[in-house]
DNA sequence: CGGAGTATTGAGGCGCTTCAAAGGCGGTGG
DNA sequence: CCACCGCCTTTGAAGCGCCTCAATACTCCG
């Protein structure tokens, strides 16, 4: 639930460990990185559009959103971003930001000097090599989003966000899979949904009424993941989250 | 309209080049990569999921598409390409492929080898660098798509993929912005715009209609591009594109 | 205890889908 | 060389999913 800018900065190097290989001296080096904690409150833009803010966002706690918007004042949430995550990683590569960076909920954000990330990265292939991984399982993310927003249903949305959002938090050690609390507005899932918020409302008591979660309040509870995931048609590896049983194989 | 590997190989580079600085070195052994060219007749899969394709798809002429399929045969393609453009760079960086790569028309396609790829990489950090600042830019165009599939109705999104493609088109010397051939049915536009190919077909006339573009066949112009894009509230600074005359800026 | 943001519910409308059928168009073989 | 066949495009009509507008209840916090 709650991070030490130190916690979370050992969840994202072991994640990038997890996903690149990399040797002891880049591990010693990624975790002596400078961090600096902020806390932004609910709603506040922590990055915004062609600014140039030269540093990365590491999530210590709360949730943290990136969206573009439209002219009409509508947006779109492209990620979500939990605990442990680093959320703009993307922005090491191409500075000028795109896409705006919120606090969904009140965060307390790790913040990484950008010049800092970028030294120890020119200083280590692998370390680049392990930034672009964890870039690209980012895109890979995004690619699956992009195909619930074009071909799949509310329903179906919402239950693959579900089933992936638990994993997440379950993988950063925010609880476990299929009890968690996911402190979203229903405006802010309407968001990520491509939904308007009152049909994200009939959607999650759809979803309630048929059995396959239980809610309360923000806390989601899901009785039979087995069941969610096929709602879903989930698929978890394209999160490359290793479970540590299987880490060896 | 049609690219022989190695002019191919050289637009892909130069754009590389343009989005990361390469050192000559680098760019030689660039340049110096085996290229096998290879001819895939439409709607072939090039790569499909789970396949441990040991090369990356560089276009050289033909559309090439990147999907994801639903249990119901349904689709959604993610990304599309045109010639001069490395399909599944991010491939490299997390290996075991997520999406399928389609041709979508007749292709001719240069095949680079992945441990090839790898090895001047890891034998630059500037490479490495570029490689994933490429990959980033294109996650980018992902999120933009992401933003029309969730929020933007069938109009607009085509006239935002009209927008791109001419400037990607363009960019690849295949034509000009504002006149170009896009060789895809309207089956294949439904499943990049997430609609049915009848409502592709009924947006397409909508837009003729209201003068926005004209049509022949495959054929699309833009008599006034301003319109389009304010259409499709398009802006083009996503695509990372420097036009030659602003290289220097 | 009042107020602001959030959740919930209803009713009606629009955009897109589905189903269905007819009209091009290019390619291939008789 | 033309007739045919498959694929693509085009059009119509009806239905469903999601949106919009609107009103009411809830919950947290000062």
């Amino acid at each position: 639930m709650f991070f030490s800018a130190s916690a979370a900065l050992q969840v994202f190097v072991d994640r990038l460990a997890a996903l690149s290989s990399l040797s002891h001296e880049d591990i010693a080096a990624l975790r002596g990185l400078n961090a600096k904690v902020s806390r932004v409150s609910a709603n506040a833009d922590i990055v915004f559009p062609g600014s140039n803010f030269e540093h990365a966002v590491l999530v210590a706690s709360g949730v943290v959103g990136r969206y573009l918007s439209l002219s009409d004042g509508r947006r779109q949430i492209t990620a979500i971003h939990v605990p442990g995550e680093l959320a703009d990683l993307h922005r090491l590569a191409t500075p000028k930001a795109g896409s705006a960076l919120q606090a969904l909920t009140n965060c307390a954000i790790v913040l990484l000097s950008g010049p800092e990330l970028r030294a120890v990265a020119l200083a280590s292939p692998r370390i680049t090599r392990a930034f672009w991984v964890y870039s690209a399982v980012d895109a890979a993310v995004l690619a699956r989003w992009a195909v619930n927003l074009g071909r799949r249903e509310a329903r179906v949305r919402l239950a693959h966000l579900l089933c992936e959002v638990g994993l997440r938090l379950e993988a950063s050690g925010q609880g476990v899979r299929n009890d968690f609390l996911l402190e979203l507005t229903q405006g802010q899932l309407a968001d990520v949904l491509g939904l308007t918020p009152v049909h994200v409302n009939r959607t999650i008591k759809a979803l309630k009424e048929s059995g396959a979660i239980e809610v309360e309040g923000r806390i989601f509870r899901i009785p039979d993941w087995t069941r969610l995931a096929a709602i879903a048609e989930f698929e978890a590896d394209y999160l490359q989250i290793i479970p540590p049983a299987e880490e060896a194989a």
